[in-house]
DNA sequence: GCAAAAACTTATCGCGCGTAAAGTTTTTGT
DNA sequence: ACAAAAACTTTACGCGCGATAAGTTTTTGC
């Protein structure tokens, strides 16, 4: 077992040229059978593997992808950043997960990083109203990119994302055809420009429902949407705001948020008699199987997003890093009910 | 502003030899104030980059850090990662981030990737129990490693994590100081090495507290840890099996799970006259403060740990990458009294 | 079995930068 | 102001691999 210093001498001791072993580690089907079974012995008796910054230095396309996400410590986001990676392995990618933590600043940071990673493609899930916008464009200018979750007009070959219209309309179908009409309740200036969309899904099934909208706002800067959630529910219900006896919460977070305020108070939640409201939410956040009571939710299909999102991104980097009009896949929402409405 | 390709150019626009300019990107403190002055000045003026390919392939130590986590999708992990990476940042390194989502085969997977990355140093939070221990005490040989969180015995160059003993101990001593002392709920085969220090420190302070202990082991393998604390807890209540009133979790996502499981059953949780269940436990998790009732729980000291954690990691690295005895830093914890307890 | 196609070999260059040696200029201390 | 030290410039090589061209061997199809 000598140590292989390069791709020469371990072509040397594997009987084949450099050059055939060096297309064999960018694609070992674009190599005869027997060579490539001589390679692999080696490859066995002698565990070597090529430089990687040798690699990308001189190929113009790596195998690079970059997965940037606005807040990691968010479970929701860290549990689609599983599924991603493990799309970009599967389809033989290097992928490197970033998260911007809610900073545009760190967004733009590491938009500048990964430009230098020359990577094949990026997913990118953007900050939302905070992201820098121009920046964003101008980066994906020169990097074949593809946004989910959250879209940002235009930018970008392509978005990959739920259909917030789905998730509104399911749950508040629900609601309204089993009790009373929920009010909205989301904060003030969401970050994520899927929150407006709820919202507008919202008004307009109340609208074509014939029911009266109450839009709950509530305050709070940042990513703490649980803090942000339980702050403004003990507001709402101190002042008795509410006009009805169901909430339907912009995200999960902010429902647990809620539910904790209800807890708190003693205002009991859940569809039976003795419950004074009921809450129903969207995302299936990874917790929301445990909140108190189990939450009603609007699941993402994380499956199908994920999936879509790399596909989407491996045919743009196939077709050449351009697509000829951004297209926009939206999956639909599966309503989940638990005891909370 | 003219494209620049490479520092060769760069280096004639600013009027600077390329040595000098290379000196100054590898530390800008190294050349002398005026020509820093005109590296940056240029700099300004054409925003060039140097290749990061280019400067990895030939240093023989790069500012590569690598950050592996055992479960990104945990936020106690996904809280913790965020600190490293901004003081691996801080101290002028380039954090990747990785996780082995509770496989033991990613982990090692990781750690080969990582080997190719030539990096400076690591900060791992290896899986425990399930770690394939010599493949890592390997990679610890030729890679400075500072393990964190979950501490595999002679393996790496150093350890810092958090006390188990203070946090178990503060627990315990509240709950048997304020009502009857606690029964110890945990995971039959814990994943993580913390468990069982966290179990040793409870038996040990029963028996010097005189309380006769009970350790509750519930089933259940993998890292969804907190339907596998609601299914045990349901078990465990409608068996009746409690010998007290006080329960203390081996870590906050089971309780997540037992309050769950307590809220389905109607079995009231706090320390009030009404409650049938105190519950208290470990790690501060992000959401913790927002469980029904609030959680009871001792904190990790996140900041220390991390801060601690990079410190340790940059001294080893500046030290050649070997130190002359392995140190083990342990913080204590902080009990955060909430509603639960 | 034969020609064409496919896969291989040898040879050579280039990528962008780190690094070292030798010579030149600037700064420092007194 | 002067010598020593520090910082710079020029020159040159090497890192490990991708890529290409030209020539050779093996495979393929009929």
């Amino acid at each position: 077992m000598t140590k292989i210093k390069n791709m020469e001498e371990f072509a040397a001791l594997s009987g084949i040229s450099r050059p055939t072993v060096s297309k064999y580690f960018h694609d070992p089907d674009s190599v005869r059978a027997t060579t490539r079974a001589r390679i692999e012995e080696a490859l066995e008796k002698f565990d070597y593997r090529p430089n990687i910054f040798a690699i990308n230095q001189n190929r113009k396309l790596t195998k690079n992808v970059g997965i940037v996400v606005p807040y990691l410590a968010d479970p929701f986001f860290a549990e689609i950043a599983r599924y991603l990676e493990q799309g970009c392995i599967a389809a033989g990618f290097r992928p490197t997960l970033f998260s911007s933590y809610g900073e545009p600043r760190l967004e733009n940071e590491i938009l500048d990083g990964l430009r230098s990673l020359k990577p094949a493609g990026v997913l990118l899930a953007p900050l939302g109203r905070a992201s820098d916008k121009a920046y964003i464009e101008r980066f994906c200018r020169d990097v074949p990119t593809v946004l989910f979750d959250s879209n940002l007009d235009g930018i970008g070959a392509a978005f990959v994302g739920s259909d917030n219209f789905s998730f509104v309309s399911q749950t508040v179908e629900y609601l309204t055809r089993t009790g009373e009409a929920p009010a909205f309740f989301e904060m003030r200036t969401p970050a994520n420009p899927n929150a407006n969309k709820r919202r507008t899904a919202y008004l307009h099934m109340m609208g074509r429902l014939g029911f009266e909208p109450q839009v709950i706002k509530v305050e709070g800067e940042g990513w703490a949407f649980e803090e942000i959630g339980r702050a403004g529910a003990v507001k709402m219900l101190e002042r008795n705001e509410l006009r009805t006896d169901a909430v339907l919460c912009s995200n999960d977070r902010l429902a647990i948020g809620l539910l904790s305020a209800c807890y708190e108070l003693g205002v009991r939640v859940g569809r039976n008699k003795d419950c004074a409201l009921r809450v129903a939410s969207n995302d299936n956040h990874p917790f929301s199987r445990f909140t108190c009571p189990a939450l009603t939710t609007a699941a993402h299909d994380y499956d199908n997003v994920a999936g879509r999102s790399v596909e989407t991104l491996v045919h743009l980097i196939e077709s050449g890093g351009k697509f000829g009009h951004r297209t926009e896949t939206l999956f639909p929402a599966r309503l989940i009910l638990r005891e909370s409405a």
